[in-house]
DNA sequence: ACTGCTATATTCCGGTCCGATATATGTTTG
DNA sequence: CAAACATATATCGGACCGGAATATAGCAGT
């Protein structure tokens, strides 16, 4: 799925700004499972508002730059029903976290304990994020589906991470006791 | 995190051809927290031969093309060491899956189920892949871990996913019968 | 026997996208 | 009052993906 399908599927919420669709992937439900750059943003859509699937509409603003505002038209709608109406691609998961936990035994435990204590500070994070957005956004049946689907998985991963952490906490104090 | 460091972390595994170590992180435990194309594979290594990380070794075979054994040496596992030494980039995780069902309005729920059950199979191969390396793998510290951590998160998809996807077939039969 | 498919093994290219940086400006914070 | 931060857009180098190309050989089907 590209950059583009990403912005259309962004504006069916309401119109936005270039910057605005960023703080939506960073800050709201789509946070929890896609992310795209500026530089991805900006030329989709220039592109997009050429093909006219978006209206664009300067907008002046006292104390701040000026904004382009764009919002999605029927024929966008169309394009968008369309792209999301196949089979999707796999999901793809990058985690430098499991890497580095596979590969422990090269590191000191003191490491470990860090990675694992960013990990779950993340994931606490993008919890929060997901059950914010469960009781302030829209209930539509998407966003429950895919609150509730954030909230099963990221609460697994939380428990299963303080469980690991203790252990390893556990094995540091008899190793420093026998020291 | 680079696909430089990644071929040093797979090859502390045994040595490998690039063939090889591509099959490793799409078939082994590796598959289920990273991916790396040929393009950026067979470049990295011969990057990491110059610089001394690794050594090559070409291996003749009948009947199939001949390979390019890499094995790492000690500095590719000092360097390897110090790369995986620092706190971990957060997760990237991106879903098609997710972003179509938060849209599930604009498309049939019979486009919804197929996806539901598209990723309900893909959920249950990463799974089942994850529970043979916990049985055949070599069971460091690592290891466990990090098919720990894929099981707990795994089972959780899956359970939440065999859910939605019976609220669905319920509602999509009451539809059915109303008409 | 012939065709096509799959597996092994590597390389290259077009295009997409990330990360960092630049620019301009107002507002909050120490 | 400077520093940091938020708003807003754009650009550039480089990393990386996906697919095609190339070469070789076993195996299944017709």
């Amino acid at each position: 799925m590209n950059v583009r399908t990403l912005c259309l599927g962004v504006l069916t919420t309401g119109e936005a700004s270039g910057y605005e669709i960023k703080k939506d992937i960073e800050d709201e439900l789509f946070s929890h499972f896609i992310d795209a750059s500026y530089s991805a943003i900006y030329p989709a859509l220039t592109q997009l508002a050429a093909d006219g699937l978006l209206t664009v509409r300067a907008e002046e603003q006292s104390g701040k730059p000026d904004k382009k505002v764009y919002a999605i038209t029927e024929a966008g709608r169309r394009a968008l029903a369309k792209a999301i109406a196949v089979v999707p691609a796999k999901d793809k998961y990058k985690s430098e976290f499991l890497f580095q936990m596979l590969l422990q035994d090269m590191i000191s435990p003191v490491v470990v304990l860090a990675a694992i204590d960013k990990q779950l500070s993340d994931l606490k994070a993008d919890l929060a994020c997901v059950q914010e957005c469960a009781m302030s956004e829209t209930q539509s049946a998407g966003s429950r589906f895919v609150v509730d689907y954030g909230n099963a998985v990221l609460t697994a991963s939380v428990t299963c991470l303080e469980q690991k952490r203790a252990e390893l906490l556990r094995l540091m104090s008899v190793t420093a006791a026998a020291e």
